[in-house]
DNA sequence: TCATGAATATACCAATTGGTATAAACATAT
DNA sequence: ATATGTTTATACCAATTGGTATATTCATGA
C-alpha cells in the first residue's frame, strides 16, 4: 500500500479513518479496501479519487512521459485492471491528476481571497498563500502549471491545453482584481493590469523555479517581499 | 536525413557547405557523409557534434524521458550503432545536448556583454538579447535551463545538476555585475544584488513561460520593458 | 593502393511500455 | 442469503524501450 499516515480518527459510521500525510485527505479502510471518505459516492468514483490522489504528485514530479503505468499501480497498490476500469487510459489519469493538483491550489487561494476586502488585501492574499504553502508546493514537486506547461508543450496537446487555461484563468483573475481596483479608485490610474499580472505571475513562478533549482527557499521569499513592495506601490 | 537548408556556399576546400536552418551551423556534405565544418576535428568528434546539434532541440522540447533513441536516430539519420559508438548512453547525449543548448545562449549573451561599458549597459545587454532572440528561443522549445530543471528535478540527477549550475552561474553573473556597480558608484547603495538578480531572472523566465503557454509574445515583451524600468531605477 | 584502425550498420536482446480480454472477487439491494 | 451488476485481478498482447555483439564499411597514413 505504501501509505504514510499522520492521524487516525474514530467515527461511528465507518470505523477508523486514516489521514494521509500528503494533502490531508481522509481515507478509510473498510474490509480490506481503501476509500476516500465521501458518503454517497459510488465505489468506482472513490477509487477514481484514490488513484488521482495517489498519483497526482508523481505526475507533477516525473511528468507525463516519465510516469509509467507501473508507477501508477505501484503508488496505489491496485492492478492495471482497476486503473483501466476507472480510466480510459494513462492520458485520462494524467489529466485528472493535473486537475487535482491545480484544484488544490485554486481552492486554497480562493478561500484566502474571500476574506480580502480591497485590492491590496486581494493581491496580498496570493502572497500570503505562497508564504504559507511553499513547503507543501516544493514537496509536491513545484507548481503544477509550470510543470505541466513545460512538460507537455510539445508532446501532449490535451494536457498543455489544461495548463494553458489554468494559467490564463489565474492571469485573468489578477487582471480583474486590478481593473476592479482601478474602477474603485483603489489602484493608481496609470497601472496597466495585464503588465502587472505578468510581473506578478513571473515573480511567483520564477521564485519557485529558482528556489527549487538552487535548493534554497531564499529566492522565493525575497521575490515575495518584492511583490509586496510592488503591490504597495500601485495601490492607493 | 531530414535536414532543412537555408543557404548553400561554395568553398575551394571542401566543396559545398550547407547551412542548416536551425542555429545556422555550418555542415557540409563530403562523399556521402555529413560533417560539421571544423577542420582538424576527428570524424568521431564531428559526428558527435552533429548528433548533439540534431537532437538538442528535441531534448529541449520533449525532455529526457520523452526523447527516445528512435527520436535520436530519426533526427540524425544515423543508426544506433553510430550513436552508441560516440556516446556511452542516452544519458550522455542528453547531457551534451543540454550543454549545447545552454552554450549557444551563453555565448551570444557573452558577446553582447563584452561591448557593455557600465552597469546599465551590462544589464541592458541581457534585455536586448532576449528582445532579439526570443523567437529563436521559442522555436527551440523555450529556455533550456527552465526546461531541464523542471524536467529532471526528480528523475535525472545528473541533468538537474547541470541545469542547477547553469542557473547559478547566470545568477552569480548578475550579482557580480551589480556588486561591481555598487563598488563603482554606478548602482544605488541600497540595492540588494541577490534580490535584484532573482527578480531579473524571474521576469525573464516567467515572461518566456507565460508567453509560450498562452501563445503570445506580449507577456515576455512587457516583462522586458518592466525590467528596463527596474534597471533604470537602480542605476545612478 | 592497400593495410589497418576507426566508425557505422545490422541484427539481436531482455525488459518494459501502454493496453485488453476475461475470469474472479466484490458490494449491495432485495 | 443470494442474485446481480460492479469492480478488480490475472494473464496475456504487440510494440517499443534502451542497449549490445558483431559484421561491415569507411577514412586515412604509409
Amino acid at each position: 500500500m505504501n501509505i504514510l499516515m499522520i492521524a487516525i480518527k474514530q467515527t461511528h459510521l465507518f470505523g477508523t479513518i486514516f489521514f494521509l500525510e500528503q494533502r490531508n485527505l481522509p481515507y478509510f479502510c473498510f474490509y480490506t479496501n481503501w476509500y476516500i471518505f465521501v458518503r454517497g459516492m459510488k465505489k468506482s468514483e472513490r477509487t477514481k479519487q484514490f488513484i488521482i490522489a495517489q498519483t497526482a504528485a508523481i505526475f507533477n514530479k516525473k511528468g507525463f512521459a516519465g510516469t509509467s503505468m507501473a508507477d501508477i499501480t505501484g503508488a496505489t497498490g491496485l492492478t492495471k485492471g482497476a486503473i483501466y476500469g476507472n480510466f480510459a487510459n494513462k492520458d485520462a489519469v494524467a489529466l485528472a491528476a493535473f486537475a487535482f493538483n491545480y484544484g488544490q491550489i485554486r481552492k486554497t487561494v480562493h478561500t484566502g481571497l474571500q476574506q480580502a476586502k480591497n485590492t491590496r488585501e486581494k493581491l496580498m492574499a496570493y502572497v500570503s498563500f505562497y508564504k504559507e504553502y511553499y513547503p507543501t508546493i516544493f514537496e509536491w514537486g513545484g507548481c503544477p502549471i509550470l510543470n505541466a506547461a513545460s512538460d507537455s508543450d510539445d508532446a501532449h496537446p490535451a494536457l498543455f491545453e489544461k495548463a494553458s487555461s489554468a494559467l490564463e484563468s489565474w492571469r485573468n483573475n489578477l487582471i480583474s482584481i486590478i481593473e476592479e481596483g482601478l474602477d474603485n479608485g483603489q489602484v493608481k490610474p496609470d497601472v496597466e493590469p495585464e503588465a502587472f499580472a505578468d510581473v506578478f505571475i513571473s515573480l511567483v513562478e520564477g521564485g519557485i523555479l529558482i528556489a527549487k533549482t538552487l535548493g534554497t527557499e531564499k529566492p522565493l521569499l525575497s521575490n515575495l517581499e518584492q511583490l509586496k513592495t510592488q503591490i504597495e506601490q500601485i495601490v492607493i
